[in-house]
DNA sequence: TTGCGTGCAAAGGTTTTGCATGGCA
DNA sequence: TGCCATGCAAAACCTTTGCACGCAA
């Protein structure tokens, strides 16, 4: 049962050092894929997906739908700057792909809220609040949209 | 743009009664197939797509992506009442899985509050809170039921 | 009658799983 | 040597699409 010695394969280091490399931006299975196969080491797809699946349960990686329909994104969210105690939450462009990361008393205050008046415990590694960062709210979205509707595809 | 829907079918009008059934919440394709079997209305799966991806279109239905590996949620949004004042968000129990909708006007203000300090667009729509239900966590409050909040799954 | 709405089935894509093999300790 | 990690392929899943028929107007 316990995890027996890590052992130390070349593809698992080769996709943590692409983990590196995306800065905490977002990027998918296949994105992996093509940087493996830039460096002509080959590696399958279910090793992929079986990593990064540890990665996730571990903390070290966020998986999230931007849209259904399509492939889903991880994002490297241990290696940018995100101490573990830190409480912090991950804003998420849908536009842009950009992540943010904010760290703000009143957004600790909605963990707390939750915990008290409703009795929900935060997780907020997992929890990525998605909309439109400033950039893209700005210049983007064309018609004015009645709420309900999302700017999607 | 082609003329809205002329014509008038058993199935479509079987589809709009079952959104009324449903109060505002959420429910699956294969909910809405039920319903119809129920009727011993036969109905194709296809049907059921098509409808809901038009309902989309006109802002009388709702998608929501809550979890990529299950399927598609829908809810219907334009009852009679309040419309665009539905916004509520999404409670998700990592442990047992429970989707919860929480309705709260403190919520309500962290999306005023990103909006103006952050410049962030919050979509409620696309945004899951990731956490333990008060079953799960089981040390808070017992009277803290998640209140104005409804469990499915 | 016209042609939209429907049903069936197959396609489409992403993700998971089984099993045998290779590589790390 | 033991055993995890890998690779290949097939399965699983939800969703979309093509085509012919039925039904509403």
């Amino acid at each position: 049962m316990a995890a027996r010695a890590p052992y130390r394969t070349r593809q698992q280091e080769i996709l943590l050092d692409y983990l590196k490399t995306t800065g905490g931006r977002h990027f998918t299975v296949e994105e992996v894929r093509d940087y493996f196969s830039r460096k002509n080491i080959p590696i399958g797809l279910a090793t992929i997906y079986r990593h990064l699946e540890k990665l996730v349960a571990e903390g070290v990686v966020q998986k999230y739908v931007i849209d259904e329909k399509s492939a889903a994104c991880f994002s490297y969210v241990a290696g940018d700057g995100c101490p573990e105690d830190r409480r912090h939450f991950h804003l998420k462009c849908e536009c842009c792909g950009k992540l943010f990361h904010l760290e703000c008393r009143e957004l600790e205050d909605i963990q707390r809220h939750l915990a008290a008046g409703h009795g929900f415990a935060l997780n907020p590694f997992r929890t990525v609040f998605y909309g439109l960062c400033s950039e893209c709210a700005g210049k983007g979205s064309p018609a004015a949209e009645p709420g309900g509707t999302s700017a999607e595809e």
